[in-house]
RNA sequence: UCCCCGAUAGCUCAAUUGGCAGAGCGGGCGGCUGUUAACCGCCAGGUCGUAGGUUCGAGCCCUACUCGGGGAGCCA
């Protein structure tokens, strides 16, 4: 609007009369002084009213405006240490947009159902404008690491005519009377424009229809996928490095203050720098298998169960002192705190339930299968960076990934498991590049070659080494922030049995 | 698809284990010139998810269903 500020401009504008134009988010009044906390977009400022410096009226109105009601107020920025963000204004004026009322998302907490079917309003709250402002950041980082690193942009469509590996985790749509389906990666399409450009990306939005309701998957997803000609595996772990490094690097950079509200581990994203830890999936299972593993997992346990005991013992303690005479204020508070304890106590005791069955998992893994969830959150747990997994076994993987020459029983892929026990961001391959071998894989797993014509094609006109990988927006972001549940960085979640709005 | 948990005021949750349905927040009114999820006083607010059953009596016990949460498999 024209004559305004942006609160983010304030610290340029200190003892200088501003009109700023917003929403406001929170309201206190101390009789004749109230404190308005107006959110604009670009951050958050405490406008003082004070009863006499504006017109009665004027006051009166303010005094009863309702959360989210759109404003514009008047006054002079000063800097105040007492103020979020470090600026306040001294109102002299202000302009009434739109008065809100009963708006429902309170200062309070809620439950994780009511805020995301009031998602449109949702995103307006502090956790989910700061999760927005650091998902813009990893786009952009992504965007920015590819354009400098002479990516070119391959956008692969959306709508794919091959069934591809596994046709039970497609959506299928109609599409003139004949069955196609939404994209589950660019992957196959982009590794014809590498043949053109060398080095190339696409970016855009993925669907699976994989019945998977776990805090780490969304029915639409957003995925980027690099695809390099003449690269190798070696290479392909040191582009993906310096990838995720560099994505870390921006976001610590652009967004320290939203990490800190969102109470994110920022040593831990600062450790986020090459080299990343490298194990071979023989490694890795040798490590699953080994005593190791299991006093790992025994200390964990025993932590677990201490924790339990430590919650018990507290909530018992609170509940004592709720029976009894004590001040109403100090009633509350412990109410507050049991809810907490609850809800910890729920989640250690999943710990303690899950613990030995990952360790029996674990321990009876057996070379050949693929990595579960669980055996990749130990390999995740044990470490603090990320770790490379190489070399899985070929009957496990895709039939488009190279078998490794050296040991026919493996392929040269990699997964990437982001630290502490987040888990897989990251998964990625040199591909097939001979025509024969290729054609062996895709008949040994039960597709049928007449589909992959196009694909097998790109063996046959100057094939070469080449190879790519997909990394996960939303759950890179969750990693970062430190959200348990990838629903929260994006936007409009969809789930596999839920779609709020 | 399988296993576990839950559903009580607009929201977040209590209800001494079967005996009169409560608190905070939010809303309304009033008080307070430096509040930080402000505080203090008063007021309004309920078909206890749905259907059935047991019982003198059910928010609580039993059965079925609906919806939601967590986890498993699979994956980014």
């Amino acid at each position: 609007m024209k004559g305004t500020t942006y609160i983010s401009e304030l610290k340029n504008n200190v003892s200088k009369p501003v009109t700023i134009a917003g929403w406001l988010y929170n309201s206190r009044s101390s009789g004749k002084l109230l404190f308005l906390i107006i959110r604009d977009g670009t951050g958050m400022c405490q406008c003082i009213v004070e009863k006499g410096k504006v017109g009665d009226e004027l006051f009166g109105k303010l005094e009863h405006l309702g959360q989210e009601s759109s404003l514009t107020i008047s006054g002079v920025v000063r800097a105040d240490e007492r103020s979020v963000g470090g600026y306040e204004l001294a109102a002299t004026d202000a302009k009434i947009i739109s008065p809100s009322s009963d708006y429902p998302i309170t200062p309070k907490e809620h439950g994780t159902d009511f805020l995301m079917s009031h998602r449109h309003l949702h995103l307006r709250s502090q956790r989910p404008w700061c999760i927005g402002k650091i998902r813009h950041t990893v786009v952009d980082a992504v965007r920015r690491f590819f354009n400098d690193n002479g990516f070119i942009l391959t956008d692969a469509p959306i709508l794919m005519s091959m069934a591809g590996e596994d046709q039970q985790s497609l959506f299928e749509v109609d599409y003139f009377g004949r069955p196609m389906y939404l994209t589950q990666t660019g992957q196959l399409h982009i590794e014809s424009t590498a043949m053109s450009f060398g080095k190339v990306y696409c970016f855009g939005p993925t669907f699976r229809a994989e019945k998977s309701k776990t805090r780490r998957h969304l029915t639409e997803f957003w995925m980027v996928e690099p695809e390099v000609a003449f690269i190798d595996l070696p290479g392909l772990l040191e582009l993906a490095e310096n990838f995720v490094s560099y994505i870390a690097k921006r976001v610590l950079e652009d967004n320290t203050k939203e990490l800190q509200t969102l109470g994110a581990n920022i040593d831990a994203i600062k450790k986020i720098v090459p080299p990343f830890y490298r194990l071979t999936y023989t490694e890795a299972v040798n490590i699953l298998t080994s005593d190791k593993t299991r006093k790992f997992l025994d200390e964990q346990l025993a932590q677990f169960n201490e924790q339990k005991n430590n919650i018990e013992k507290r909530i018992a303690e609170l509940e004592e002192q709720q029976k009894g005479k004590i001040k109403e204020w100090q009633k509350e508070k412990n109410a507050a705190e049991l809810i907490d304890l609850r809800s910890e106590f729920a989640e250690v005791t999943t710990k303690i339930e899950n613990n030995p069955k990952h360790a029996r998992l674990a321990a009876e893994f057996r070379w050949g299968k693929d990595l579960g969830g669980s055996d990749e959150t130990i390999i995740s747990q044990m470490h603090d960076k990320p770790v490379f997994v190489t070399h899985y076994p070929k009957d496990a993987k895709a039939f488009y990934m190279k078998t490794d020459r050296s040991n026919p029983k493996v392929v040269e892929n990699f997964d990437l498991l982001a630290p502490e026990g987040f888990g897989e961001i990251i998964g990625g391959s040199v591909r097939e590049d001979d025509y024969n071998m290729l054609l062996q894989r895709i008949t040994e797993d039960g597709l049928k070659p007449e589909n992959y014509q196009w694909y097998i094609d790109l063996r046959k006109y100057g094939s070469v080494p080449h190879g790519g990988f997909g990394l996960g927006i939303e759950r890179t972001i969750a990693w970062l922030t430190g959200e348990r549940h990838i629903r929260q960085c994006i936007p409009f979640p969809r789930m596999m049995d839920t779609v709020y709005i």
